[in-house]
DNA sequence: GCCGCTTATTGTAACGTTTCAATTAGCCTC
DNA sequence: GAGGCTAATTGAAACGTTACAATAAGCGGC
């Protein structure tokens, strides 16, 4: 493959002068510009990145750590990071942890030799002592995304989790419901802490008595959230709601319902944490808070290129972002059975 | 940072030794081994990947491209990919051209610039001859997944699409339906047409009549699928079946059944190409058509090292994978209005 | 017509590795 | 004890860029 000096030479200029056409094309007079330019297009030359990036001492990359790509917010996450860096010329290598902490620090040190310039992290599940030295390490900008860390000073980007639980709840609420259950992750990471907080809140507002029994930790897992609302769903006295405070959590409470040939909502209403491509294509459609998951990766982005530029220097900020609640048909009036005979049926 | 500069001074050894160290550790006396391991750890030193491959003159990345990472296929191929890769030291690149040919070529560029050792290439869309000139300019082993080129001597991995649609619509038939609508991409791509193809077989084993206004080309797109749904499903005479061929056009023919207030499969059936992994949560559970992706995303990678490794060289060879039809609820008899007055709901 | 000033162009020294040939040391064989 | 091997270690030359200082050229002012 053509390298600089054999551009150069065709177009019989120094090799300075075809770096200058390439970053900084006004520094050159216009006819050894397009003289230049045509030896590059004439020979296909293309700059090599790795011996730019070693002289530069910047490597164009950007890192994006995430727990699970086949999660739809993450993919969708991804998309809108990788779009943002584009445009302001950098590439982005992604990196799927798969919830194994192990794996995150390999790809940790991974991204460390290839010495990308800023790191996007949804980190996921505890962070432990070693990856924050591990991050520190890197001496880059790093951006916390869906999770902050208190007390590292990074950039943030999360999700107003107290308002998301509250509007949701709120919701419920006003649909009727009185038995509401919350499947939420481990309320040791701050994002869980806050959506129950939210719950209990707008349970508070409403007046209705908050019940320990109702809340299960389901560590945002589908698997564990199928369990749980298999368990709650059976029990006596169940439920007439269930809150789910994440896209996999709900597609495990989903399961279940269909597994006991209960209907939704009929006999029990869903709303869930983070909308889904499908919300709209099943019976009943899903009723849910959806976070701006595009604007969040931009913003992330623009944070972290701002770091970049050094035009933002100092302590971390958070930016909180807004949830929105997408009121479909899972969430209905419940069934009036303990009270009354009336059976209601469809809407 | 530390260099290995740094690494050997600490150690009092010459660079070259740590770069054996790192490299070939077999080739230095277990002493200064150890001496220059701990020299390493104190220092937390870790290879500049841009210099090393600048060396090298191999860069450890290969590239992926997708032409929609929020598509669920796509995703799980990506993980596929990065995990078989990082077991052999390789780092992925991923790249979403959204569909987009244009953002598909400026990738191509980047990954030219960034001097990728291989390439995964998903292509949606026909085949330019632009970016085949593009891919050839890249110098290095491609391999195809999901959609082979023919005539370019790549190595490809793709689905044994007339099986896949051939067992589909068996399955379809054998639920007793006759008027089986499919819904497709555009014949002019090679997957389509042999889905399309297997369709047709399917049907004439059975012998039932082909009907050429049963057979929509939605472009794989789920809009395009959603309307001819609604179009298919609000004429006279509307099939008891639809048979899709990818997971994008699943969903919007969903979506349409939900908006007529349709149900399904008692009004009508449905079968897809693509698993979901919501498959199971939904009412009814959708029958569908796997294909094996994880597989096909280590064959590809399997293929590709290969090649690396110089231990295949030649033409292309085409990996043809087995779909597997999973049976759930989404397609079963058909109400039998036009022959008898019985009228079955459910099972 | 010389001086200083700007603008365009160039040569050369890094950047941090790996490779390769060269050196040293140790040991066996005759 | 000289010669020949192997194994361990080393120094120096790449790899393809960009940064920086230096040179050359053009031009206006006096």
């Amino acid at each position: 493959m053509a390298t600089i000096r054999d551009v150069a030479r065709l177009a019989n200029v120094s090799v300075t002068t075809v770096s200058n056409v390439i970053n900084s094309p006004d520094k050159v007079s216009p006819e050894l510009l397009a003289r230049v330019q045509t030896a590059i297009d004439k020979l296909g030359y293309a700059p090599h990145a790795a011996a730019r990036s070693l002289r530069k001492r910047a490597s164009g990359l950007l890192g994006l750590i995430v727990g699970d790509i086949t999660n739809p917010f993450f993919s969708e996450l991804f998309e809108a990071v990788e779009l943002a860096a584009a445009e302001r010329g950098y590439s982005v290598v992604l990196c799927n942890s798969n919830e194994n902490p192990a794996r995150e620090e390999t790809h940790l040190r991974m991204l460390r030799t290839q010495r990308i310039d800023g790191l996007i992290l949804a980190p996921t599940g505890a962070v432990s002592m070693n990856r924050a030295a591990l991050l520190a390490a890197l001496e880059i900008p790093v951006v916390l995304v869906d999770r902050a860390m208190e007390g590292l000073g990074y950039d943030a980007v999360v999700l107003d989790n107290h308002r998301a639980a509250y509007d949701a709840t709120s919701h419920i609420i006003g649909c009727g419901h009185r038995r509401i259950a919350l499947i939420n992750g481990s309320p040791t990471v701050r994002t869980a802490a806050d959506r129950l907080q939210g719950y209990r809140e707008a349970l508070l507002a409403a007046g209705v008595a908050f019940d320990a029994d109702l809340v299960r930790d389901a560590g945002f897992r589908e698997q564990s959230a199928y369990e749980a609302a298999l368990t709650l769903l059976r029990g006596p006295d169940r439920p007439t709601a269930i809150f789910t405070t994440n896209n996999l959590m709900t597609i495990g409470v989903l399961r279940a319902v269909a597994e006991l040939g209960l209907s939704c909502p009929a006999d029990v209403s869903l709303v869930g944490i983070d909308d889904l491509p499908w919300a709209e294509a099943v019976s009943p459609r899903l009723t849910m808070v959806a976070q701006p998951v595009r604007a969040m990766g931009e913003a992330a982005l623009d944070l972290l290129a701002r770091r970049l530029a050094g035009s933002h220097a100092g302590p971390g900020t958070t930016l909180v972002m807004e949830p929105r609640l997408i009121v479909r048909n899972s969430c209905a009036a419940p069934a009036l059975e303990s009270k009354a005979l009336s059976h209601s049926k469809g809407r």
